[in-house]
DNA sequence: TCAATATTAGTACTATTGTACTAATATGTA
DNA sequence: TACATATTAGTACAATAGTACTAATATTGA
């Protein structure tokens, strides 16, 4: 990788921190600088804006988005498998979930009130997962459209319990939440 | 009402809309003096920074939010009744839940990130709605923890659809899955 | 009434915002 | 090597942020 690529993804990796942790508003073209460790003009090189580095950044999150997918397709053979794989990384994440939200909500969230752009660039990765769990459940048997209905619905809980335990921040609930959603992955077709 | 009272409730107000639409960090102070067609000294004089403005905001949401519910108390007897008035009240304001979130999830989703404070107070407005919805469905027959399981679960589903309408700016996803709550309500207990 | 207080407008101020620009250095290539 | 380009640092800049301050006007109560 060349040095400019480097220094790019580093950009891009501290301001996608920043972003999740403070919101984009609230994080400061300064705050990148200080938190990439680099002078501002060579930031400014790179990124000729803070608007910039906020489409590469949702960019990022689209592609380790397809990385992450991909691996559980590849590493798990069954649907229902790879349902609760992705339930699971919930849970495992849900330190920072339950203090920041969900990266790609809140910021859509955020974002989406002014900015019809960065509206439609998360949108996105909602795509990608949401798509992602509809196969999961048509694989299980459901049809086309009543997997779109439990993607959609899983999905749609899935954001609600970060809201709420965020707001609460409270990591019990989000984990006794998340552990309903594993029942609507085995429950019976067609109930 | 003295006339300080009518200018600090026009300047809530504004700044309340502002808020909501835009996002607490993206609105200015400016922005709000411009909507309030005061001067700006007008507002410093009412309330001291702008984070008193957003205190105040939150207030005001608390008292709403307060005097709907009591009004619903009011005006329906029935626990079922009052639960599909407040489903219906989401459609009712689908556009504006669709374009811009729920007013309360996505404050508390921005400034929970890095304003301790603050979000307490959006969880006030949180814990109204959780503990009317729990009474209702205590009202319903079902047993304490029972009622607050599904309180929360209502809620979240609430939320999740707010913040998937807004990132895919779909009304029709919105009104469909909100919809779908209903069933919450009119399911047989125990089930 | 008049004095005290509440309210409003207007201006001033410092700090910080995001971006532009220039100069220096590193890197690669012919 | 020498030249061109890529990369970095540092500074400068206009615009705007939020707040403070003063003076003018309204309102109130004795």
């Amino acid at each position: 990788m060349k040095q400019g690529e480097q220094t790019k993804l580093s950009i891009i990796k501290a301001a996608n921190k920043l972003f999740y942790q403070q919101g984009f508003h609230k994080t400061a073209f300064s705050d990148i600088v200080k938190e990439v460790g680099l002078s501002k003009g060579n930031i400014t090189y790179h990124f000729k804006s803070k608007d910039d580095i906020l489409t590469a950044v949702i960019e990022h999150r689209v592609e380790r988005t397809k990385q992450i997918l991909t691996t559980w397709d590849q590493d798990y053979a069954n649907a229902d498998t790879r349902l609760l794989c992705f339930i699971d990384s919930l849970i495992d994440g849900k330190s920072a979930l339950t203090r920041y939200g969900c990266p790609n909500g809140t910021l859509a969230s955020e974002l989406g009130k002014s900015n019809e752009l960065t509206r439609q660039l998360s949108h996105r990765v909602f795509d990608l997962i949401r798509q992602w769990l509809s196969t999961q459940f048509l694989a299980l048997g459901y049809s086309s459209e009543q997997a779109n209905d439990r993607a959609l619905d899983l999905f749609t809980r899935g954001q609600g319990i970060c809201v709420l335990a965020q707001v609460y921040n409270d990591e019990d609930i989000f984990e006794l939440q998340v552990n309903h959603l594993k029942a609507l992955v085995s429950e019976k077709i067609n109930s």
